[in-house]
RNA sequence: GUGGAUGUAGCUCAAUGGCAGAGCCCUGGACUGUGGCUCCAGUGGUUGCGGGUUCGAGCCCCGUCAUCCACCCCA
């Protein structure tokens, strides 16, 4: 038997109701906020992801997924939306003349980690971008979807972090402090921070490793180092926050993975996802526009992955696509029946199911049953010599004789009240 | 990438180194044309894969693959 390769799953009917329930919220979200959607490529010259996240960063390090095209041009299989919507946005002078653009996408993402609960090597996000003002309202409007998006699908006990990690400028000076401040204690840090110190101080921060954590307590904070239009930017999106009921901790230790980020980050997080905390995540990026070629263009954005989502409402009853009527025959001439009533029925647009073979009708019934018929149309030797069908309401048990021709027109009025 | 655990029927799991089983599911019957409940019967297996030890391996050993957990990282 053929497999497939770790990380990477199938999903069967018994998921997708879930499934698209989560992705028809975050549709909807994205509806009510005029964000409107793009589909991007899944595969990009390699330089679009080194780039925009940032050569030190784990993604482009260690877990991309690259190959050669026949010119030996390296491609490589997107490990996230961002870059990708950016590079897209640069490109089309259509959107980036224009004064802001929403933008949203859904699709498969591939890093090559080892495979976990909740994190998988093609797993999918949704995502949300928006290209053209720095105003804090837009920081508050990413964060508000995504809240919206968790509180529709049901996701419990989650909450949302929020920090400031300031423009480069501001950051200058924190990193500097930051530094200073580690360096006297590198006998205490484990290994892979002795490293960050040098590559990407920020991540520091980000360490689990007890003797690291313990030293956090002391470490400078963003916060006090953040110049004056930035505290104001920050405030300001704390403050819309508030005001429109969307509960958030303050967390000045959240730095996200990614080097494009400025300003205002935020995670969605949950303890229920063992090793993996996050759900959805976000923030501020107003250099990379630029840094991909374009016109400065502050944006902000945030992604959300779907399995987790789904992990997440796992118990939930989510009522599925039903199934109109099951239609029971009795063979010969009773399936020719049945097999013309269901393609009028479905014509009509009332979802029907039947099987050719002759089995029992009590066979025919369990089905009917497993498949959460509504309705089950009975086509017997009496009903088809007589042009009727028999309908049972499968919920109540009761059941009436009515002509085959006002079937459609019975069920159309029935399924609608 | 590092460390640990686990792989037996479609699913959840049993089985001192000695006949591979149960419950659920599925199929059929009891009920010649009516689902869910009940009872009965039946189908279903290269014990992940490959080697080794042994008279004999699901069980022990080695390898491999996969899954899960933790680390790491992240959605």
């Amino acid at each position: 038997m053929l497999a497939n390769p770790p990380g990477i799953e199938d999903i069967f009917p018994d998921r997708i109701d879930r499934w698209n329930f989560v992705i028809g919220t975050a549709r909807r979200a994205f509806a009510a906020h005029n964000f409107r959607e793009i589909v991007i490529p899944v595969l990009e010259y390699t330089d679009v992801f080194v780039r925009g996240l940032g050569t030190d960063t784990d993604i482009v390090s260690k877990e991309m997924f690259t190959l050669e095209d026949r010119g030996g041009r390296s491609l490589t299989l997107r490990p996230e939306g961002t870059a990708s919507v950016v590079r897209a946005y640069v490109a089309n002078g259509e959107y980036n003349r224009l004064s802001s653009a929403k933008f949203f996408y859904c699709g498969p993402m591939f890093r090559a980690e080892r495979p976990q609960k909740g994190r998988l090597r093609q797993f999918n996000q949704f995502g949300a971008e928006f290209f053209g003002s720095s105003d804090p309202y837009y920081d508050y409007e990413s964060i508000a979807m995504m809240d919206m998006i968790a509180k529709g699908v049901g996701v419990a006990d989650y909450s949302l972090l929020v920090n400031s990690i300031g423009c480069p400028s501001c950051r200058v000076n924190y990193v500097k402090e930051l530094k200073n401040y580690y360096q006297g204690l590198t006998g205490q840090l484990c290994e892979d921070c002795v490293r960050r110190l040098q590559s990407n101080p920020l991540r520091l921060l980000d360490c689990k490793q007890e003797g690291c954590v313990a030293l956090k307590a002391g470490a400078p904070l963003i916060q006090d180092h953040l110049d004056e239009s930035c505290k104001t930017h920050h405030a300001a999106v704390k403050e819309y926050l508030s005001l429109n009921a969307i509960a958030f901790k303050e967390d000045p230790l959240l730095v996200r993975g990614l080097d494009y980020y400025t300003r205002t980050t935020f995670e969605f997080v949950t303890t229920r996802l063992g090793g993996q905390n996050a759900f959805a995540a976000g923030g501020r990026y107003d250099n990379l526009v630029e840094q991909f070629g374009g016109k400065p263009t502050p944006a902000v954005g945030f992604a959300a992955g779907i399995e987790r989502m789904l992990l997440l409402i796992e118990g939930q009853e989510i009522g599925g696509a039903p199934l109109h009527a099951y239609i029971v025959h009795s063979g010969g001439g009773a399936l020719a029946q049945a097999v013309r009533l269901a393609s009028s029925l479905r014509a009509a647009g009332i979802s029907c199911d039947l099987e050719p073979g002759s089995k029992g009708f009590k066979s025919q019934f369990r089905k009917a049953d497993r498949e959460r018929a509504s309705f089950t149309l009975v086509i017997g030797e009496e009903e088809s010599s007589s042009g009727t069908c028999t309908v049972k309401r499968m919920a109540t048990g009761e059941q009436e004789r009515i002509s085959q021709e006002k079937c459609v027109e019975f069920l159309t009025e029935t399924l609608h009240s």
